[in-house]
DNA sequence: CCGCGTGATTGATCCAAGTCAAGCAATCCG
DNA sequence: CGGATTGCTTGACTTGGATCAATCACGCGG
């Protein structure tokens, strides 16, 4: 807990400038976002005036997108790479989550019109799409369907912080870690060997420990069924695993229905 | 962390029908509830209908309203007294948050259509209304002043526990109290000197903390500015305290318009 | 191929916080 | 009034996890 960062690549204003003016937006996106859970159930004519300020972009790894205190000015939508959003204060700083294609961030920020509470850095190379707070808003009122989407995305958001919430103050360090490798394994099609998604430092700040506990937490692992060598994940003995981790659908689950809201169908 | 809880009251089923049966709804309480910001600003017609499968109940203290993992059926919303949300897993369990008058819980299950992950019991005699949470999610599709009020609630809710979540995180256990206290302070306008809202055992639970290592804290914080006796906290060196909690707007402070949303001023 | 930087590991040590076990104070109630 | 219950405090002790300090392994650019 409290454990400090290596300073991550800053990148100047230049860079951030240059990336503006070239946005690669793809013919193909525009589609493909329609299709996203928060814009599939809202009307065509919505859409495409949502989206006319909205441009796609390619990010480096290690840029930070938002600083925590800022006033929200965009929503923003992970198309391809990964984002962290991460939590700082008087000189200590954690991850607080992840972001993945094609989940949204700081929705709660844009909605009522309030600064960040999380600061968000792309972990690799990613592409973004940027929604402006404003449109959103109007968007949300003209369209009751989006509004629903909306508040589905906010209740599961918050449903989120409540299991990570939940994690942290009702398991120990050796208890989160072996959830996490169990959920990954889980969310890999029950695989029983993977890669991790995030380097080892990373992972041990948003489990809420040091990196060097998660290392030796790792080590003392294997003698209750899953082995760590490098990124490489492997559950020996998934049973074991399954009896020391006592997975809990309301800690370790994901919600139902977490793609399409109301429609089970959805439009295609 | 980890603590365990004295084992709560448990009232029997015929109690709770008992209450059913005799819902004490004052004639009062529609108007007043029609003032919340979750409901002043929808129009005439969804409230009436929305309120009319909806009901007032009183409750003894310690009465689990809410158990985790059950499925959604009403929207809460506390009129008067506390309710005390919290968390159960192998064994062990915590409080997760207080919700007091006018606050709404478990909205997001609500709005999900999904389970409870937090179970939910009153802490003193409290007064909760109940709406059915189909008729929730029927409202929010017909009304999108609404809609928007649910969405903002959502969104003020999950900032609520990112807040909370970082401050697990960021703050060792020490600032944790004390940054807990200054915030109470400022809740009852700055006063230099309150009572606890709740008891010592809930709120170290609250705080991620045993009881006693709580107690202990307590008394070493006297030398930074602040003493507890029983329940009554005295801030005797504010400056110093501030000095000790570092206040951070995103972790200490609340969200701006945290009553009405979009209109600032407010049917009244 | 080497030198470097970054991230992961390991070991030694320390400290914050949990646990166990009594004591104490206030309240309730027969 | 006296006993029981409940909640809070205190002390002695243990321990999980942090900190500090090296070392190691890898990927990368020169």
């Amino acid at each position: 807990m409290c454990g400090l960062f290596a300073a991550y690549v800053e990148f100047s204003i230049d860079d951030y400038q240059f990336l503006r003016i070239n946005p690669p937006m793809r013919s193909t996106d525009l589609p493909e976002i329609r299709r996203l859970p928060l814009f599939c159930s809202m009307a065509a004519a919505t859409f495409d005036t949502l989206f006319t300020h909205a441009y796609v972009q390619q990010f480096p790894a290690g840029l930070e997108l938002i600083r925590q205190g800022d006033p929200a000015d965009f929503l923003h939508v992970v198309l391809e790479g990964s984002v962290e959003l991460y939590a700082a204060w008087s000189d200590r700083q954690c991850m607080m989550g992840e972001v993945r294609p094609f989940g949204a961030f700081i929705l709660a920020a844009c909605i009522r019109d309030a600064t960040y509470l999380m600061s968000a850095r792309t972990i690799e190379r990613s592409r973004v799409i940027l929604v402006p707070a404003a449109d959103l808003r109007d968007a949300f009122r003209q369209d009751g369907e989006f509004a629903l989407s909306v508040a589905t995305e906010l209740a599961g958001a918050y449903r989120g912080m409540v299991r990570d919430a939940k994690g942290l103050k009702l398991r120990n360090a050796r208890e989160r870690v072996a959830s996490y490798l169990l959920r990954q394994s889980r969310l890999a099609g029950d695989a029983s060997s993977y890669l991790l998604p995030v380097g080892k430092r990373l992972l041990a700040s948003y489990l809420g420990m040091t990196a060097e506990n998660l290392s030796r937490t790792l080590r003392t692992l294997e003698e209750d069924g899953i082995g760590v060598s490098g990124a490489r994940v492997t559950i020996t003995n998934r049973a074991r695993l399954i009896a020391l981790v006592r997975p809990d659908a309301l800690m370790d689950g994901r919600d139902p229905a977490d793609i399409p809201p109301p429609l089970a169908g959805a439009p295609r």
